[in-house]
Order: structure tokens, then C-alpha cells, then sequence
DNA sequence: CTGAAAGCGCTTACAG
DNA sequence: CTGAAAGCGCTTACAG
């Protein structure tokens, strides 16, 4: 039995070369002839060499890994289980897995920058995706300003020196709140956190479509109910909310998530809204299963393919030439059931 | 300006002591007086030390991270958005995260053994989770016998060598199944593969259900249509399906997306069937989004939660002491309004 | 209780 | 086209 660890010295005794040269042979390194290359590639797959990646990530100071993980917040909240953040992981793993790299989850939403800039998972990436922005702004900022390579899923903020690819959210909640004017509603509700960047922008794009319409006398009432990202507590208002008031006949929503509890309470009140003849409900985001909802919902497409592709792109760009542009992506109205 | 690195060497030389001392007072060890531990720690927080995580995983031949994927299954493949994989890999995430350990998503289910075994993600973990075995259960074994710690979600296959932890799947389609016979349904379908190993449990479990019926004159019959996990292919074979056999009153899934495709179609029949009183619909995971369908899914739900949990404290055992026991969780159904 | 020294496996600038 | 050598920053067995 040969146990003797098989490494780059152990191929290059083999081969009668020194380590440098198969080093360098295996990076397909044209100063090496090509008849040697062609021989220790053979040589290391008949060992079945695999590089130490260990030892290859601290000599080149870098680790073939990106990291990905929001900053907490404490209301607005979307944990390791809310499916627009869930799918979005799913997405840059596959726009890194074409760059060879991979992609570290952090096991939690980060509670401050400080708890970001001394976590294991900053020591152990060459690069951060931050998903939202929320009400954490300024520590992204201050975030960038430590030196640390990043890029925000998100919209562009006031004083913001990170670089970003996000919806143009505002044109979402635009776009959302036109349509259900087009099918005829008129007393068109807002579910979303005011306080939160991403919401806070659809729906200032939802007042922008209610005021440019066209009204012949009294002008169109903006109603914004807090709901929150949580499912938990987006429940709860949602359905105090509905059992208060139900004067009207369509809902703009900040999430999926809010617009499929939207659709539940809806149909499971007293006296059940018909949607969308009754109240039209249109989401945000087109998570997977949003097209599998009855009725199926109508939403804003957050085209989450082409952003964490970009988000990929960009944020390896940022590695190699220090600086990269932003992109914001069109949303698209996905018309569905549910309007 | 001092622009000098910060690492170990140099907050010794602030102590006044070697390096090794430094590097002992930081992990805490007792050896070192409390005194110089506290001095240390002092002088490593004051000078923003972080330790260079590249160079202790290669030291120590340990990185801290679990990797999470899966084998590809060319037909019943659940790629990067499938919502239950993606749940599990949030709920990992965080019982990693309690553990100080962090995840790493490998970008695409790897096509073969050679596939993963010369994969950079086996080289940057310490060890690895798979979920689901699918169709996969023999090449799961050739690569534990590579001598990779693993662990699978999954189940406890004929001449299983690997460690597992998962769902008694029989038992969920046997709750499943038991629980329409008794709301009444005579004719139940099972829409999922015959040939992958979890569904294929769950349909044993459907066809005990039906066995154990006590049947006055003929045995219940059992119908179990090939429905893919994959969503594009379920949808075409559901709606074929429904279009030419309605004459069944429940139908048990042996997936949450599979039971929303149903629902979805059973609605927009040209003459749409009641749910749950027409046909009842049960489906499999408890995914989050299955308690926001309308009408709410009832199904059998896989508690990733205490899975997670198990996948990981199991396999960090097995990292520290070599061998384990497998776990199997019990499947809770969880009833609401589809059936 | 503390230190000197070996060693973890690569890559690459430099020399030839 | 190839090699010798430096160096990436830690941990820990051994010596004192």
C-alpha cells in the first residue's frame, strides 16, 4: 500500500520535475512545454492528485468563495427562511458556479457592522452580496468604507458609496398600482412598512400612479398599512386590517409573501372577497410559487436571474479592477389571476 | 499612518511576548496566566486583530465550513429554487451558525461521484450534507466509502453504508392516505415518480393505507401518476392527467409543489372541481408558503427544523468521533382547508 | 507559565 | 523551458 500523501512533491518525483514546474504545468502554464505539461496533467490524474485548497487559498490570499447574508433588521426582518431571499441564493450559486466560484450562506442576518467586520464568515470570503438594504443604509456605507468588497442588492439611496444592482422598485410599485387603476379599481390599498428602503420605494411609486391619474373631482385616496416582511406579523395586520375595513377593491403589495396572506384572508372572511372581482391583490417579487397560488398571482417580476447574475458579475469585476458601475433592472408586470 | 499588518507577530511584539503565547492567550488556553491572557486580548481588540482564517484552516487541515448539495437525478431533478431544498439550506445555515460553522452551497447538483469528488467544493469543507438521494443511493455510498464524511438526508435504503437523518416517508404517505379515507374519499391518486426513493416511499405508505381499508366487496384502487418534482414537467402531466381521468375524489402528493400544481388545475378546469369537496388534496414538506394557499394546504410536514438540527449535530459528530447513529423523525400531518 | 522551531502545501519572482 | 528559494500566518509538540 502506498499511503504517502499525494501532493505537488509526490508528482513532481514522479514526473522527475521539480514543484514549481508542476505547479505550474497544472495552471496550464504556457512557459512550460507542452510535452511536460501534457505529461504530469497524466501523471496527476493517474494519482488522482487533488490540489490542497487550503494552501493554495492562504498563499493567494484568496479563497474562491463569496459570501452572502443581510444585516438585521429588527422589524422589517427577513430571516433565513423567506423565499424571495431563499431564491435569490439559489440563483447566485448557480451565477458563481459558472465563475468557479462558491458561495458561503452566513448563518444569520448580521445585528451590527461590527458584527459583520469580526465575523468567521468576512475571514473566510473574497467578496460579500448584501440582499436589501432595509433601514441599514448607513452601515452598508460604513460597511464599504472598511475596505471590504461588496455589493448591495438594492436601490440607489441618498449619500450611498457602495455599489448596488437592484429593481427600480419605485417604478414596481408604479407599475403594480397603474395596473389595478387600468382594470378599474379606485380605492387601491398599500401593504408595506413605510420605514423599510425597499417598500418605502414601491410605494412612493404606487402614490405616483394614484396621483397622475386622471380624476374628475375628488382625488384618489392613499391608504398605506404597515404590513411587515414577517409572516407572523404581517398576519396580524393584514387581518385586523381586512375585519376593520374592507372598503376597497385592490392592494398593491410590498412582498408575495404579503400578497398570498393578502389572498388567504380574503377569501376566509366572514363574507368572502371574490378576487380579483371584489378586490384585485397584486404582489411583488414573482417568487416561484406565485404562479401556483389560486388564484395565481399577479405580480412584479423582480427578475431574479438576471440580478444575481449581474450581482455576480459585478461584485467579480469589483475583485479584479477596483471599480464596477451600478445596475438597476426593469421590473415586469407578470399578469396573472389575481387582477 | 501605520500601515504595518496586524497579526499575530505583531501584537506579540506590543505584549512583549512570542508569538506563541499570543496565540495561546487567543484561543483562551489555560496555560497562559490570566494576566498576560487578559493583556493580550486587550491589545488584540485595541489594534483590530483578526485572525487569518486561510492560514489557520490550512494549518490546522479544517476550514470551518459543511458543504450543502445534491446528486443531480436527470428526470426528478430539484435544482437551486426548489423551495423545500432551499428551506433546508436556510434552516442548516442556522443550526451551523450555532455551532460557529458556516455553509457552503455548491453552485449545481453534481452530475456524478468523479463529479463531486474532484469538485473545489470537497476541498473547502470539512464535511458535506446531501439532500435527498432521489435515484442516487449507490453512488451516495461509493462516495462515503471515498472516505468523506458525509451525511444524507434521506432514507434508510437496502445496503445503506453512509449515515442518514430524515423523514419516515412510508408513514407520511401513510398519514397522508389514512387521513382522506377517513373525510371520506374512496378514490385517492398518488401523484409522484415510482422510481425515486423518496416518493417511492411515500407511495408505499399510500398503498398500505389502502390495503389496511376494510373494504366491503372490491379493494380500493390504488392510481399513482408519474408527476415529476420538476415544476414544468409536473404541470403538463397533471393537467393531462385531470383533463382525461377526473374520477378520483383526493389525491395524495408526494411534494407541497406538486399539491399547488394540483389545486391550481383542479380550479381552472372547465368545470373547476370544489377543494376539498370534490377532491381533497394533501400534499408533502409543509413548505412555508403551504399554509398561504387558498384554499391552505394540508399536508404532511417534513420538520426541516429538527432535521436540520440532527444533519448537523450529527455530522460535527461524526467529524469528532468518526461514527454515528442515523435518525428518523416522524412526519406530523397537519391539517387544514384542502381536505 | 513561556518561547523557539517545525511544519501545514502551495505560487511566483528571480536566476539560469 | 526549468529549478531553488522565499514566503503566505498560524498551531502545537517539545524544551525549559
Amino acid at each position: 500500500m502506498n499511503d504517502r500523501k499525494v501532493d505537488l512533491k509526490f508528482i513532481a518525483e514522479k514526473a522527475g520535475v521539480s514543484v514549481s514546474t508542476v505547479s505550474r504545468a497544472l495552471s496550464n502554464n504556457s512557459m512550460i512545454s507542452l510535452k511536460t505539461r501534457t505529461k504530469i496533467k497524466a501523471l496527476s490524474a493517474q494519482y488522482d492528485f487533488r490540489i490542497n485548497e487550503a494552501a493554495r487559498a492562504w498563499k493567494l490570499q484568496r479563497t474562491g468563495i463569496i459570501g452572502i447574508g443581510r444585516l438585521n433588521d429588527s422589524d422589517a426582518d427577513m430571516h433565513n427562511s423567506e423565499p424571495f431571499y431563499l431564491e435569490m441564493i439559489g440563483k447566485v450559486a448557480d451565477a458563481l458556479g459558472a465563475n468557479n466560484y462558491n458561495l458561503l450562506i452566513s448563518p444569520k442576518s448580521f445585528e451590527s457592522v461590527a458584527g459583520f467586520l469580526t465575523s468567521r464568515v468576512r475571514q473566510q470570503v473574497d467578496g460579500f452580496i448584501f440582499v436589501g438594504q432595509g433601514m441599514r443604509h448607513p452601515e452598508l456605507n460604513q460597511i464599504y468604507n472598511a475596505g471590504i468588497p461588496i455589493i448591495v442588492w438594492g436601490a440607489d439611496l441618498e449619500d450611498r458609496q457602495y455599489n448596488i444592482v437592484g429593481t427600480d422598485n419605485k417604478l414596481g410599485g408604479y407599475l403594480a398600482t397603474q395596473h389595478l387603476l387600468d382594470r378599474g379599481k379606485r380605492r387601491i390599498a398599500f401593504f408595506g412598512l413605510p420605514d423599510n428602503s425597499e417598500s418605502h420605494l414601491r410605494f412612493e411609486g404606487y402614490q405616483d400612479a394614484l396621483c397622475r391619474f386622471p380624476v374628475d373631482g375628488a382625488p384618489l385616496e392613499s391608504v398605506i398599512v404597515p404590513v411587515s416582511f414577517k409572516q407572523d406579523k404581517a398576519e396580524q395586520v393584514i387581518a385586523d386590517f381586512l375585519s376593520e375595513s374592507i372598503d376597497i377593491d385592490g392592494v398593491v403589495c410590498a412582498s408575495d409573501v404579503i400578497a398570498m396572506i393578502t389572498l388567504k384572508n380574503l377569501q376566509k372572511m366572514p363574507h368572502p372577497k371574490r378576487v380579483p372581482q371584489d378586490v384585485a391583490v397584486v404582489g411583488f417579487d414573482d417568487v416561484l410559487l406565485a404562479s401556483m397560488t389560486s388564484p395565481a398571482l399577479t405580480t412584479i417580476s423582480q427578475n431574479t436571474d438576471v440580478g444575481a447574475t449581474f450581482l455576480v458579475s459585478r461584485l467579480l469585476q469589483l475583485l479584479e479592477k477596483g471599480s464596477i458601475e451600478d445596475e438597476v433592472i426593469e421590473p415586469k408586470l407578470v399578469i396573472r389571476q389575481s387582477s
